[in-house]
DNA sequence: TTCGCTGCAAAGCTTTTGCAGTGGT
DNA sequence: ACCACTGCAAAAGCTTTGCAGCGAA
């Protein structure tokens, strides 16, 4: 998926209207990319105020189950929100003591995931791939140095 | 990871004790497989009603970095917890419209999976692989009858 | 005219946290 | 003694929802 008028084909197919409140919810989360709810309502609010919280939370659900957003729990913060087009596919991999998180591309689990989805007679609309493990340094370090509130930052690296 | 002990030991590791609450709260969660935060909370404390909530969120959590235990958002319902050993590993596929899921397994994904956190010198613990899209009945129905909340059942199936 | 969509604001649910006390090492 | 851990209860944070009005088909 792609473009934006695909978005708003897949919406039809799916009886969804994309009003104007949609459209400009997405045109801002496509600008973020990553962004959390509360994050979008600010946001989308600064540009036109009277688009209220709700229609922000509900226009996020629609987007998702159309496959156009997809909500990641890292357990550190608010749950986050990625846009699934408009850049390549990457999942993640994460360090449970530091909270670094790699983003990264292998083309041989998507291939099998489209293997699985006919299996089962499915369309396949989006997915989530994480991995959740110790990086090197962790591996090695003294836990009881390890931070509480881990920063988390994200290092975009395609394998 | 498959006995007991070794979550012990795993934890040690990371310098986080088993106290008696947090054995019981294991014990628990080890009882469901699956369960959400709340019911766990609920079982636990008709163990031993001097638990408190905050203690079992707070072993969730540490569970969850120690990568026995994961969770998931199906967007319908609360988080649903997992544990990640004590049975034959899967992962979800899941209908957007009516909330049908699938659990599936494939060996060719894990074995992938290893290739990744090797080439980033993670030490492997845990992982979540979700699929979203619509199931073949889906597919063909009138979106306008979609339920608006669908029931949630889950079908096990090993492929 | 119907039915989906929205704004508003409140409610609801889940999770986190400050603090003081307890217990293991 | 230290410091992790806990209970308690309140707070915080995030998301959902009832309702009335509006607007597209």
């Amino acid at each position: 998926m792609k473009r934006f008028i695909e978005v708003e084909q897949l919406l039809k197919t799916q009886g969804i209207r994309l009003t104007a409140q949609r459209a400009l919810v997405l045109r801002r989360a496509v600008a973020y990319l990553h962004f959390t709810a509360e994050e979008l309502v600010k946001d989308v609010r600064e540009i036109d105020a009277s688009v209220a919280r709700g229609t922000v939370y509900r226009t996020l659900a629609l987007l998702h189950r159309a496959g156009v957003v997809e909500k990641h729990d890292f357990r550190y913060g608010p749950p986050n929100y990625e846009v699934t087009f408009a850049k390549a596919h990457h999942d993640h991999l994460m360090c449970v003591q530091c909270g670094e998180i790699i983003e990264f591309q292998e083309p041989r689990v998507e291939a099998l995931q489209q293997a699985v989805v006919k299996r089962f007679g499915y369309q396949l609309l989006s997915h989530t791939h994480k991995l959740y493990g110790l990086c090197r340094a962790c591996q090695h370090a003294d836990p009881r140095r390890a931070p509480k509130h881990p920063h988390l930052h994200v290092e975009e690296v395609v394998a």
